[in-house]
DNA sequence: TCGAACCCTCACATCAGTGTGAAGGCAAGG
DNA sequence: CCTTGCCTTCACACTGATGTGAGGGTTCGA
């Protein structure tokens, strides 16, 4: 698939989806023309770096923790390839994760609170014209 | 307080104090001399300004909601300020968070996944040095 | 063969969040 | 009085994520 493609499909600017490669999130490779040639599956890979892009996380962080979440089907690394210090790291970024998971749902959290104290007004969400 | 004494015990630089001010995420009032003056409160204040902005909230967004988070103590706004336009805005916030929320809860949970599946070796998260 | 619609790289621009430093006013202690 | 350490504003600079455009090659259909 081509970049118009995977942009169309994903609604990406192509620009993007070229940042993303130089930040090394994607590696499609190149057809003979030097054109970017993108297999099917970077869709979902598009879609997962979007979500954690706009959650917050950069990309130096995406890039540390991708690898991990390409899919359920198979482990990646065999575990010796898993040494304790990638562990930790692992840990930390999920602890890091964590912590933005508490400190946002705790807000709205305190968010919602307001609404329904401040509307107890009967309305229950439905949006009359 | 003065900003020091603020920075000091926040842990935030006094650079991005006066910063949050000029974003309207803080008001303090000053002294004769100039001198920002802030209230005992302001050290809450900061620390949930930080924690939202490493959430990956701007601070557009932060503008937005804290007149809505000073405390549980008394709502703010008597209900004849909040126009379904503002609780309409102010839902709107909420679901985002909450998108982020998810997102990264899947992928926290994917990477948890991981962990656990490649080291089933008895290590049970103690960390021997 | 020509034009439209792709693709490429390069590079400058913008915005938010920060760092950093200059140039100067105020306050308290030796 | 003078130094030291706060405080003030102003302003330039960097990073990360993104927009935008220039200049140029490729593919394909009329």
């Amino acid at each position: 698939m081509k970049i118009g493609e995977l942009s169309r499909r994903t609604g990406v600017p192509t620009r993007l989806l070229r940042y993303y490669e130089e930040q090394h999130l994607l590696h499609p490779d190149r057809t003979d023309n030097g054109y970017r040639d993108y297999p099917e599956s970077a869709v979902q890979d598009v879609q997962q770096i979007r979500g954690l892009l706009d959650s917050g996380l950069t990309t130096q962080m995406i890039r540390a923790i991708l690898p991990y979440l390409s899919g359920p089907d198979e482990i990646l690394l065999p575990a010796e390839h898993l040494t304790p210090d990638t562990a930790a790291l692992l840990q930390g970024h999920i602890d890091r994760i964590q912590a933005r998971i508490e400190c946002l749902a705790r807000n709205r959290d305190r968010l919602r609170e307001y609404l329904a104290a401040v509307r107890p007004e009967g309305e229950e969400g439905a949006v009359r014209s």
